[in-house]
DNA sequence: CGGGATCCCTTAGGATACTG
DNA sequence: CAGTATCCTAAGGGATCCCG
């Protein structure tokens, strides 16, 4: 409820009000890709204090962004209506940062929201619907994902699966994502599907 | 230089690590308005500590998000081409947080760097673009702003001057922005221009 | 066990004064 | 004008504990 404020009648002073204290927009970040218990939302940002996570679910509540839950036995946050219209701006933010990434240092992690958000970052619906449908399961790390492109629609799923292409990247994410696909080991599937996945996804390095 | 990290590998981290501390994207705000000096950052981001904003600046230099330029006697900050591409994000984040306000209270001020990004959200090319060049000039309560309209293209200039319609807000940049003219006040020029400015600014209520 | 609340300590941020 | 220096408060970090 802190929401120091910065005494201007201005719309990004208003914006950073709501969203704009340390964890903010990475709780949004997670809830983009689906609602999320507090245990999950806990995990997915692992440093997070939990007193922090409490304070911030219960400022963004205030704000509207977020809205919360109880579902027989538990307890689910998600994002308002309002609280979705961040998403261009939460993927702005993802593409502006990659540029500016280098390769992980080794205390980093790579979580599945943050992985799906990633790739909902570097999506090329105009690419993808030259395409025909394909699925891929991948293995960032300890993140696996089933990831269903058909046209310009684009389906993150946690966990594995059958899939066109099985490949595991080591959390290479960078290197996969900006089309250096030496890395990348294939478990299943044409490798040639490789070169689809670059041309269906792709960041700016 | 504190930039406490988030322990992810993702896009959105590495953002908020570079422009997420309180007043960053406040200093990159005003600098998409154009070069300002040390003392123009603080006036416009009035309740900035001189410490904090010393601070904001040698970590967005060494992000690489601005640049510090010593011109003839005096020093002025302005941003990098990868600062200038926060410009759709931070616009994004005026009119997000647009939506969440009401009336301002007596406290907040509306600086003219504030109030031309606050323009800059609201303008509507398209719109514009069906329209004959147009110029105003406005004085929203302390701050007074030579804004010139041509086809899609915007141009905001601080001070006043000669224009096709001169008028005076008090203020009230919302009612201005959603529409409702009714408090605005026209000095010189055609009073039928304030409906052709409804129609080249807008912002949702 | 999920969903927090409490405690203590550290550090960033705020207010003000001062200096090259 | 363009910052440092200082002091103090409040927010963040880390661990633990509690409750339904």
């Amino acid at each position: 409820m802190a929401a120091r404020d910065y005494g201007q009648y201005c719309g990004v002073t208003q914006a950073l009000e709501l969203v704009g204290e340390r964890w903010a927009l990475l709780i949004v970040r997670d809830l983009l890709v689906g609602p999320r218990r507090y245990s999950e939302l806990a995990s997915g940002l692992h440093r997070i204090p939990s007193n922090i996570l409490a304070a911030r679910l219960k400022e963004l509540q205030a704000a509207g962004v977020i809205r919360r839950i109880p579902r027989s036995r538990v307890i689910v946050y998600e994002l308002t209506a309002y609280g979705r219209e961040l998403e261009p701006i939460v993927l702005g933010l993802s593409a502006w940062g990659f540029k500016a990434m280098d390769s992980p240092r080794p205390e980093q992690i790579v979580t599945p929201d943050s992985m799906t958000i990633s790739l909902r970052t570097a999506f090329r619906p105009d690419a993808a619907a030259a395409l025909p449908p394909t699925s891929y399961t991948g293995s960032f790390g300890p993140a696996q994902l089933h990831i269903a492109v058909d046209g310009p629609a684009l389906g993150v799923q946690r966990g594995g699966g059958p899939a066109d292409l099985v490949f595991a990247s080591d959390a290479q994410i960078r290197t996969l994502l900006t089309g250096e696909l030496d890395s990348v080991r294939v478990l299943s599937g044409d490798p040639r599907l490789l070169d689809r996945f670059a041309a269906t996804f792709r960041l700016a390095a």
